[in-house]
DNA sequence: GCACAGATTCTACACGGCGCAGATTTTTTT
DNA sequence: AAAAAAATCTGCGCCGTGTAGAATCTGTGC
Protein backbone atom coordinates (compact mmCIF):
# COMPACT_ATOMS: atom_id res chain seq x y z
CA UNK A 1 0.00 0.00 0.00
CA UNK A 2 3.01 2.41 -0.28
CA UNK A 3 2.23 3.31 -3.41
CA UNK A 4 4.12 6.62 -4.44
CA UNK A 5 1.71 9.34 -4.88
CA UNK A 6 1.29 10.81 -7.92
CA UNK A 7 2.15 14.60 -7.30
CA UNK A 8 4.57 14.08 -4.42
CA UNK A 9 8.13 15.88 -4.37
CA UNK A 10 11.26 14.19 -4.81
CA UNK A 11 13.17 14.55 -1.58
CA UNK A 12 16.54 13.40 -3.24
CA UNK A 13 16.70 16.57 -4.64
CA UNK A 14 17.05 19.66 -2.02
CA UNK A 15 16.21 22.31 -4.01
CA UNK A 16 15.36 26.02 -3.31
CA UNK A 17 12.08 26.09 -1.88
CA UNK A 18 12.63 23.85 0.52
CA UNK A 19 12.07 26.52 2.96
CA UNK A 20 8.04 26.50 2.16
CA UNK A 21 8.22 22.85 3.61
CA UNK A 22 9.18 24.80 6.93
CA UNK A 23 6.97 27.81 6.56
CA UNK A 24 3.46 25.06 6.25
CA UNK A 25 4.85 23.13 9.30
CA UNK A 26 5.08 26.90 10.61
CA UNK A 27 1.50 28.00 9.97
CA UNK A 28 -0.02 24.47 10.45
CA UNK A 29 1.45 24.66 14.27
CA UNK A 30 0.47 28.59 14.43
CA UNK A 31 -2.84 27.84 13.15
CA UNK A 32 -3.77 24.92 15.63
CA UNK A 33 -2.42 27.14 18.41
CA UNK A 34 -4.26 29.53 17.99
CA UNK A 35 -7.73 28.62 16.55
CA UNK A 36 -7.75 25.14 16.93
CA UNK A 37 -7.95 21.95 14.83
CA UNK A 38 -10.95 22.53 13.10
CA UNK A 39 -10.30 25.78 11.53
CA UNK A 40 -6.99 24.03 10.23
CA UNK A 41 -7.77 23.17 7.18
CA UNK A 42 -5.58 23.02 4.07
CA UNK A 43 -6.56 25.72 2.55
CA UNK A 44 -5.92 27.92 5.89
CA UNK A 45 -2.69 25.93 6.16
CA UNK A 46 -1.67 26.81 2.59
CA UNK A 47 -2.79 30.57 2.99
CA UNK A 48 -0.34 30.89 5.89
CA UNK A 49 2.25 29.31 4.20
CA UNK A 50 2.06 31.88 1.64
CA UNK A 51 0.61 29.49 -1.46
CA UNK A 52 -2.58 28.09 -2.62
CA UNK A 53 -4.02 25.02 -1.81
CA UNK A 54 -3.06 23.22 -4.61
CA UNK A 55 0.70 24.16 -4.20
CA UNK A 56 0.42 22.67 -1.02
CA UNK A 57 0.09 18.79 -1.86
CA UNK A 58 3.59 19.62 -4.19
CA UNK A 59 5.02 19.40 -0.35
CA UNK A 60 2.95 17.12 1.38
CA UNK A 61 0.96 13.94 -0.17
CA UNK A 62 -2.05 15.19 2.65
CA UNK A 63 -3.22 16.80 5.26
CA UNK A 64 -2.24 14.07 7.32
CA UNK A 65 1.42 13.89 6.53
CA UNK A 66 1.88 17.44 7.35
CA UNK A 67 0.39 17.06 10.94
CA UNK A 68 2.37 14.07 11.12
CA UNK A 69 5.51 16.00 10.59
CA UNK A 70 4.78 18.86 13.10
CA UNK A 71 4.70 15.64 15.54
CA UNK A 72 7.38 14.21 14.53
CA UNK A 73 9.21 17.35 14.79
CA UNK A 74 7.88 18.01 18.45
CA UNK A 75 8.82 14.54 19.49
CA UNK A 76 11.93 14.76 18.12
CA UNK A 77 13.17 17.00 20.45
CA UNK A 78 11.41 15.61 23.12
CA UNK A 79 12.88 12.15 22.92
CA UNK A 80 16.23 13.92 21.91
CA UNK A 81 16.02 15.41 25.76
CA UNK A 82 14.89 11.69 26.89
CA UNK A 83 18.14 10.28 25.37
CA UNK A 84 20.66 12.98 26.58
CA UNK A 85 19.37 12.30 30.19
CA UNK A 86 19.51 8.71 29.66
CA UNK A 87 23.61 8.90 30.28
CA UNK A 88 23.16 10.04 33.39
CA UNK A 89 23.11 6.41 35.04
CA UNK A 90 25.27 7.54 38.06
CA UNK A 91 22.08 10.28 38.91
CA UNK A 92 20.18 8.81 42.19
CA UNK A 93 16.32 7.80 41.27
CA UNK A 94 14.73 10.67 42.72
CA UNK A 95 16.40 13.15 40.97
CA UNK A 96 16.36 11.25 37.44
CA UNK A 97 12.22 11.02 38.23
CA UNK A 98 12.25 14.78 39.12
CA UNK A 99 14.50 15.76 36.02
CA UNK A 100 12.49 13.29 33.38
CA UNK A 101 9.03 14.79 34.63
CA UNK A 102 10.32 18.11 34.77
CA UNK A 103 11.86 17.91 31.12
CA UNK A 104 8.16 16.41 30.07
CA UNK A 105 6.73 19.27 31.20
CA UNK A 106 9.12 21.74 29.99
CA UNK A 107 7.72 20.19 26.57
CA UNK A 108 3.97 20.34 27.15
CA UNK A 109 4.16 24.17 28.03
CA UNK A 110 5.87 25.61 25.08
CA UNK A 111 4.02 22.98 22.50
CA UNK A 112 0.70 21.84 24.04
CA UNK A 113 -1.28 22.15 21.21
CA UNK A 114 0.68 19.88 19.16
CA UNK A 115 1.19 17.21 21.30
CA UNK A 116 -2.56 17.23 22.27
CA UNK A 117 -3.45 17.20 18.73
CA UNK A 118 -0.98 14.42 18.50
CA UNK A 119 -2.35 12.43 20.96
CA UNK A 120 -6.20 12.99 20.01
CA UNK A 121 -5.08 11.98 16.65
CA UNK A 122 -2.95 9.17 17.61
CA UNK A 123 -5.85 6.19 17.46
CA UNK A 124 -7.03 7.69 13.44
CA UNK A 125 -3.37 8.05 12.01
CA UNK A 126 -1.24 5.31 12.54
CA UNK A 127 2.03 6.82 11.68
CA UNK A 128 1.26 9.63 14.44
CA UNK A 129 0.49 6.40 16.72
CA UNK A 130 3.63 5.19 16.13
CA UNK A 131 5.63 8.26 16.84
CA UNK A 132 4.18 8.96 20.19
CA UNK A 133 3.86 5.23 21.41
CA UNK A 134 7.43 5.07 20.39
CA UNK A 135 8.67 8.10 21.96
CA UNK A 136 6.78 6.76 25.26
CA UNK A 137 8.68 3.60 24.68
CA UNK A 138 12.08 5.59 25.11
CA UNK A 139 10.68 7.06 28.23
CA UNK A 140 9.62 3.87 29.23
CA UNK A 141 13.10 1.97 28.91
CA UNK A 142 14.91 4.59 30.72
CA UNK A 143 12.47 4.86 33.50
CA UNK A 144 12.77 1.16 33.78
CA UNK A 145 16.40 1.51 34.23
CA UNK A 146 15.95 3.83 37.39
CA UNK A 147 13.49 1.57 38.87
CA UNK A 148 15.59 -0.97 38.91
CA UNK A 149 17.95 0.93 40.48
CA UNK A 150 15.80 1.82 43.00
CA UNK A 151 15.12 -1.91 44.36
CA UNK A 152 12.44 -3.11 41.93
CA UNK A 153 12.18 -6.46 40.21
CA UNK A 154 13.40 -6.11 36.71
CA UNK A 155 11.05 -9.08 35.23
CA UNK A 156 8.33 -9.05 32.72
CA UNK A 157 6.11 -9.86 35.19
CA UNK A 158 2.64 -7.30 35.67
CA UNK A 159 4.22 -5.69 38.89
CA UNK A 160 8.06 -5.58 37.74
CA UNK A 161 9.74 -2.54 37.18
CA UNK A 162 9.21 -2.31 33.08
CA UNK A 163 5.19 -2.75 33.41
CA UNK A 164 5.27 -0.22 36.26
CA UNK A 165 7.41 1.74 34.31
CA UNK A 166 5.76 1.79 31.53
CA UNK A 167 2.35 2.26 33.17
CA UNK A 168 3.56 5.01 35.40
CA UNK A 169 5.26 6.87 32.01
CA UNK A 170 1.23 6.69 30.10
CA UNK A 171 -0.23 8.09 33.64
CA UNK A 172 2.49 10.92 33.14
CA UNK A 173 1.11 11.61 29.57
CA UNK A 174 -2.11 11.52 30.64
CA UNK A 175 -1.64 13.48 33.76
CA UNK A 176 -0.55 16.07 31.31
CA UNK A 177 -2.66 16.19 28.71
CA UNK A 178 -5.19 16.87 31.05
CA UNK A 179 -3.73 19.62 32.33
CA UNK A 180 -2.72 20.97 29.65
CA UNK A 181 -6.70 20.69 28.38
CA UNK A 182 -7.84 22.73 30.91
CA UNK A 183 -8.75 26.23 30.63
CA UNK A 184 -6.26 27.52 33.14
CA UNK A 185 -3.54 25.23 32.73
CA UNK A 186 -1.46 24.44 36.37
CA UNK A 187 0.61 22.20 34.99
CA UNK A 188 3.56 22.30 37.91
CA UNK A 189 0.85 21.00 40.07
CA UNK A 190 0.34 18.18 37.70
CA UNK A 191 4.30 17.40 37.63
CA UNK A 192 4.33 17.77 41.46
CA UNK A 193 1.19 14.80 41.91
CA UNK A 194 2.82 13.04 39.26
CA UNK A 195 6.44 13.11 41.03
CA UNK A 196 4.78 12.30 44.58
CA UNK A 197 3.21 8.81 42.86
CA UNK A 198 6.80 7.68 41.04
CA UNK A 199 8.49 8.31 44.66
CA UNK A 200 5.54 6.38 46.23
CA UNK A 201 5.84 3.19 43.95
CA UNK A 202 9.57 3.45 44.96
CA UNK A 203 9.50 4.15 48.87
CA UNK A 204 7.05 1.12 48.94
CA UNK A 205 7.04 -1.33 52.34
CA UNK A 206 7.01 -4.63 51.23
CA UNK B 1 -25.86 28.41 20.57
CA UNK B 2 -28.26 25.67 21.53
CA UNK B 3 -30.94 26.52 19.19
CA UNK B 4 -33.57 23.82 18.68
CA UNK B 5 -32.18 21.49 15.98
CA UNK B 6 -34.98 22.26 12.81
CA UNK B 7 -35.72 18.33 12.60
CA UNK B 8 -36.04 17.06 16.23
CA UNK B 9 -38.36 15.04 17.42
CA UNK B 10 -39.86 16.22 20.56
CA UNK B 11 -39.15 14.03 23.45
CA UNK B 12 -42.43 14.75 25.21
CA UNK B 13 -44.40 12.46 23.11
CA UNK B 14 -43.30 8.96 23.48
CA UNK B 15 -45.10 7.59 20.53
CA UNK B 16 -44.27 3.98 18.72
CA UNK B 17 -41.34 4.07 16.40
CA UNK B 18 -39.15 5.05 19.89
CA UNK B 19 -37.60 1.36 19.11
CA UNK B 20 -35.85 3.19 15.97
CA UNK B 21 -33.63 4.48 18.56
CA UNK B 22 -32.59 2.14 20.22
CA UNK B 23 -32.04 0.00 17.25
CA UNK B 24 -30.08 2.69 15.29
CA UNK B 25 -27.52 3.46 18.81
CA UNK B 26 -27.13 -0.83 18.19
CA UNK B 27 -26.36 -0.15 14.52
CA UNK B 28 -23.79 1.92 15.15
CA UNK B 29 -22.11 -0.07 17.78
CA UNK B 30 -22.04 -3.27 15.88
CA UNK B 31 -20.43 -1.17 13.19
CA UNK B 32 -18.44 0.22 15.27
CA UNK B 33 -17.18 -2.90 16.84
CA UNK B 34 -16.82 -5.01 13.64
CA UNK B 35 -15.69 -2.42 11.38
CA UNK B 36 -14.18 0.95 12.97
CA UNK B 37 -14.65 4.31 12.88
CA UNK B 38 -14.35 5.38 9.64
CA UNK B 39 -16.62 3.05 8.27
CA UNK B 40 -19.40 3.71 10.26
CA UNK B 41 -20.52 6.63 8.22
CA UNK B 42 -24.49 7.73 8.94
CA UNK B 43 -25.04 6.04 5.54
CA UNK B 44 -23.78 2.69 7.08
CA UNK B 45 -25.79 3.18 10.49
CA UNK B 46 -28.97 4.18 8.70
CA UNK B 47 -29.05 0.88 6.47
CA UNK B 48 -27.99 -0.93 9.77
CA UNK B 49 -31.06 0.34 11.52
CA UNK B 50 -33.51 -0.75 8.41
CA UNK B 51 -33.80 3.12 7.24
CA UNK B 52 -32.67 5.71 5.04
CA UNK B 53 -29.94 8.24 5.56
CA UNK B 54 -32.56 11.11 5.53
CA UNK B 55 -34.57 9.16 8.64
CA UNK B 56 -31.54 9.12 10.65
CA UNK B 57 -31.80 13.12 10.91
CA UNK B 58 -35.32 12.73 12.44
CA UNK B 59 -33.96 10.77 15.60
CA UNK B 60 -30.49 12.70 16.07
CA UNK B 61 -29.61 15.98 14.64
CA UNK B 62 -26.38 14.54 13.76
CA UNK B 63 -23.72 11.75 13.53
CA UNK B 64 -22.17 13.57 16.98
CA UNK B 65 -25.14 13.30 18.58
CA UNK B 66 -25.70 9.08 17.61
CA UNK B 67 -22.04 9.05 19.12
CA UNK B 68 -22.78 11.22 22.11
CA UNK B 69 -26.22 9.32 23.24
CA UNK B 70 -23.83 6.19 22.78
CA UNK B 71 -21.38 6.89 24.85
CA UNK B 72 -23.60 8.49 26.75
CA UNK B 73 -25.64 5.05 27.56
CA UNK B 74 -21.94 2.77 28.12
CA UNK B 75 -20.46 5.48 30.78
CA UNK B 76 -24.22 5.45 32.78
CA UNK B 77 -24.06 1.46 33.28
CA UNK B 78 -19.98 2.02 34.56
CA UNK B 79 -21.17 4.65 36.85
CA UNK B 80 -23.63 2.98 38.21
CA UNK B 81 -21.26 0.01 39.16
CA UNK B 82 -19.13 2.74 40.45
CA UNK B 83 -21.89 4.22 42.53
CA UNK B 84 -23.28 0.79 43.94
CA UNK B 85 -20.02 0.48 45.12
CA UNK B 86 -19.37 3.65 46.30
CA UNK B 87 -21.51 1.99 49.71
CA UNK B 88 -19.50 -0.22 50.57
CA UNK B 89 -17.53 2.04 53.08
CA UNK B 90 -16.55 -0.67 55.28
CA UNK B 91 -14.60 -2.50 52.78
CA UNK B 92 -10.57 -2.14 53.44
CA UNK B 93 -8.90 0.07 50.79
CA UNK B 94 -6.90 -2.97 49.20
CA UNK B 95 -10.52 -4.56 48.30
CA UNK B 96 -12.24 -1.04 47.28
CA UNK B 97 -8.97 -0.81 44.87
CA UNK B 98 -9.34 -4.52 43.91
CA UNK B 99 -13.17 -4.08 43.00
CA UNK B 100 -13.16 -0.76 41.04
CA UNK B 101 -10.56 -2.12 38.81
CA UNK B 102 -11.71 -5.39 38.34
CA UNK B 103 -15.23 -3.40 37.57
CA UNK B 104 -13.39 -1.23 35.11
CA UNK B 105 -11.66 -3.90 33.04
CA UNK B 106 -15.13 -5.53 32.78
CA UNK B 107 -16.89 -2.45 31.24
CA UNK B 108 -13.24 -2.43 28.48
CA UNK B 109 -14.22 -5.45 27.99
CA UNK B 110 -17.88 -5.70 26.95
CA UNK B 111 -17.60 -2.22 25.42
CA UNK B 112 -13.98 -1.69 24.56
CA UNK B 113 -14.47 0.22 21.07
CA UNK B 114 -17.01 2.92 22.31
CA UNK B 115 -14.77 3.31 25.17
CA UNK B 116 -11.92 3.72 23.16
CA UNK B 117 -14.04 5.76 20.43
CA UNK B 118 -15.32 8.33 23.75
CA UNK B 119 -11.70 8.55 24.46
CA UNK B 120 -10.37 9.57 21.00
CA UNK B 121 -13.05 11.85 20.77
CA UNK B 122 -13.39 13.50 23.30
CA UNK B 123 -11.37 16.40 22.50
CA UNK B 124 -13.21 16.99 19.60
CA UNK B 125 -16.94 16.89 20.53
CA UNK B 126 -16.98 18.56 23.86
CA UNK B 127 -20.53 16.81 25.23
CA UNK B 128 -18.53 13.33 24.74
CA UNK B 129 -15.88 15.26 26.96
CA UNK B 130 -18.19 15.81 29.70
CA UNK B 131 -19.72 12.89 30.34
CA UNK B 132 -16.29 11.00 30.22
CA UNK B 133 -14.49 14.19 32.49
CA UNK B 134 -17.85 13.09 34.94
CA UNK B 135 -17.52 9.58 35.23
CA UNK B 136 -13.48 9.62 35.86
CA UNK B 137 -14.63 12.76 38.04
CA UNK B 138 -16.87 10.27 39.99
CA UNK B 139 -14.12 7.18 40.63
CA UNK B 140 -12.13 9.79 41.80
CA UNK B 141 -14.24 11.28 44.47
CA UNK B 142 -14.73 7.54 45.42
CA UNK B 143 -11.41 6.72 45.85
CA UNK B 144 -10.31 9.53 47.09
CA UNK B 145 -12.30 8.31 49.72
CA UNK B 146 -10.58 5.02 49.84
CA UNK B 147 -7.14 6.80 49.75
CA UNK B 148 -7.86 8.81 53.14
CA UNK B 149 -9.24 5.89 55.13
CA UNK B 150 -5.81 4.34 54.10
CA UNK B 151 -4.06 7.37 55.91
CA UNK B 152 -3.16 9.35 53.16
CA UNK B 153 -3.73 12.87 53.87
CA UNK B 154 -7.02 14.35 52.99
CA UNK B 155 -6.10 18.01 51.86
CA UNK B 156 -5.98 19.85 48.27
CA UNK B 157 -3.00 20.00 47.70
CA UNK B 158 -0.66 18.53 44.62
CA UNK B 159 0.14 15.44 47.21
CA UNK B 160 -3.19 14.51 48.87
CA UNK B 161 -6.18 12.23 48.18
CA UNK B 162 -7.95 13.90 46.03
CA UNK B 163 -4.88 14.95 43.50
CA UNK B 164 -3.68 10.96 44.02
CA UNK B 165 -6.74 9.62 43.35
CA UNK B 166 -7.68 11.75 40.45
CA UNK B 167 -4.01 10.81 38.61
CA UNK B 168 -3.97 7.10 39.25
CA UNK B 169 -7.60 7.15 38.19
CA UNK B 170 -6.56 8.76 34.77
CA UNK B 171 -4.01 6.23 34.93
CA UNK B 172 -6.45 3.75 35.16
CA UNK B 173 -8.37 4.56 32.35
CA UNK B 174 -4.99 5.02 29.93
CA UNK B 175 -3.94 1.76 31.16
CA UNK B 176 -7.40 0.14 29.86
CA UNK B 177 -7.47 2.34 26.81
CA UNK B 178 -3.97 0.99 25.81
CA UNK B 179 -3.58 -2.54 26.59
CA UNK B 180 -7.78 -2.59 24.97
CA UNK B 181 -6.00 -0.76 21.53
CA UNK B 182 -3.14 -3.79 21.26
CA UNK B 183 -3.84 -6.20 18.67
CA UNK B 184 -3.46 -8.82 21.57
CA UNK B 185 -5.60 -7.20 24.58
CA UNK B 186 -3.97 -8.31 27.64
CA UNK B 187 -6.71 -6.64 30.17
CA UNK B 188 -5.69 -8.35 33.37
CA UNK B 189 -2.18 -7.70 33.11
CA UNK B 190 -3.08 -4.07 33.10
CA UNK B 191 -5.58 -4.27 36.20
CA UNK B 192 -2.26 -6.65 37.99
CA UNK B 193 0.08 -3.48 37.35
CA UNK B 194 -2.33 -0.85 38.07
CA UNK B 195 -3.34 -2.54 41.50
CA UNK B 196 0.10 -2.91 42.39
CA UNK B 197 0.74 0.86 41.63
CA UNK B 198 -2.50 1.57 43.62
CA UNK B 199 -1.22 -0.79 46.26
CA UNK B 200 2.34 0.84 46.64
CA UNK B 201 0.97 4.40 46.75
CA UNK B 202 -1.11 3.08 49.80
CA UNK B 203 1.98 1.21 51.06
CA UNK B 204 4.70 3.61 51.54
CA UNK B 205 6.83 4.37 53.58
CA UNK B 206 7.55 7.97 54.43
C1' DG C 1 20.47 35.33 -26.27
C1' DC C 2 18.15 31.01 -26.54
C1' DA C 3 16.38 26.59 -25.94
C1' DC C 4 15.66 23.16 -22.58
C1' DA C 5 14.74 20.66 -18.11
C1' DG C 6 13.34 20.64 -13.86
C1' DA C 7 11.10 22.92 -10.02
C1' DT C 8 7.23 25.35 -8.39
C1' DT C 9 2.77 27.21 -8.60
C1' DC C 10 -1.87 27.82 -10.10
C1' DT C 11 -6.80 26.96 -11.65
C1' DA C 12 -10.37 23.75 -12.30
C1' DC C 13 -12.60 19.60 -11.39
C1' DA C 14 -14.32 15.16 -9.14
C1' DC C 15 -15.51 12.67 -4.99
C1' DG C 16 -17.46 11.64 -0.60
C1' DG C 17 -19.83 12.62 3.48
C1' DC C 18 -22.85 15.62 6.21
C1' DG C 19 -26.97 18.14 6.97
C1' DC C 20 -31.41 20.27 5.35
C1' DA C 21 -35.89 20.96 2.68
C1' DG C 22 -39.96 19.54 1.23
C1' DA C 23 -42.95 16.01 -0.42
C1' DT C 24 -45.00 11.57 0.79
C1' DT C 25 -46.63 7.83 3.39
C1' DT C 26 -47.89 5.70 7.59
C1' DT C 27 -49.85 5.89 12.13
C1' DT C 28 -52.54 7.75 15.73
C1' DT C 29 -56.24 10.59 17.47
C1' DT C 30 -60.86 12.38 17.52
C1' DA D 1 -63.60 9.10 8.08
C1' DA D 2 -61.16 13.16 8.57
C1' DA D 3 -57.51 15.54 10.54
C1' DA D 4 -53.28 15.79 12.89
C1' DA D 5 -49.09 14.07 14.06
C1' DA D 6 -45.37 10.85 13.40
C1' DA D 7 -42.22 8.69 10.47
C1' DT D 8 -39.91 8.07 6.18
C1' DC D 9 -38.18 9.06 1.63
C1' DT D 10 -35.86 11.49 -2.34
C1' DG D 11 -33.16 15.06 -3.83
C1' DC D 12 -30.24 19.14 -3.22
C1' DG D 13 -26.40 22.06 -1.54
C1' DC D 14 -22.23 22.76 1.18
C1' DC D 15 -17.64 22.01 2.61
C1' DG D 16 -13.24 19.97 2.63
C1' DT D 17 -10.02 16.75 0.52
C1' DG D 18 -7.26 15.13 -3.16
C1' DT D 19 -5.98 15.07 -8.33
C1' DA D 20 -5.09 16.61 -13.22
C1' DG D 21 -3.10 19.28 -16.22
C1' DA D 22 -1.71 23.66 -17.72
C1' DA D 23 1.23 27.69 -16.78
C1' DT D 24 5.23 30.07 -14.78
C1' DC D 25 9.56 30.51 -12.80
C1' DT D 26 14.45 29.12 -12.36
C1' DG D 27 18.83 27.88 -13.59
C1' DT D 28 22.08 25.80 -17.21
C1' DG D 29 24.64 24.68 -21.29
C1' DC D 30 25.75 26.38 -25.73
Amino acid sequence: MAMERATRRQRATPRKGDLREQAILRAAEELLEREGVEPMTVEAIATGAGISRGSLYFYFGSKQEVLTALVARTLAALTEDATAFTDDEATPPHEAIEHAISRTEHMWRGHGRVMRTAVDHAAVIPEIGHLWTATVATFTKVMTGVLVRAGIPDGDGPADAAALAHTLCWMTERAFYQAAAQPVPDLPRAAATCTEIWFRVINHRA
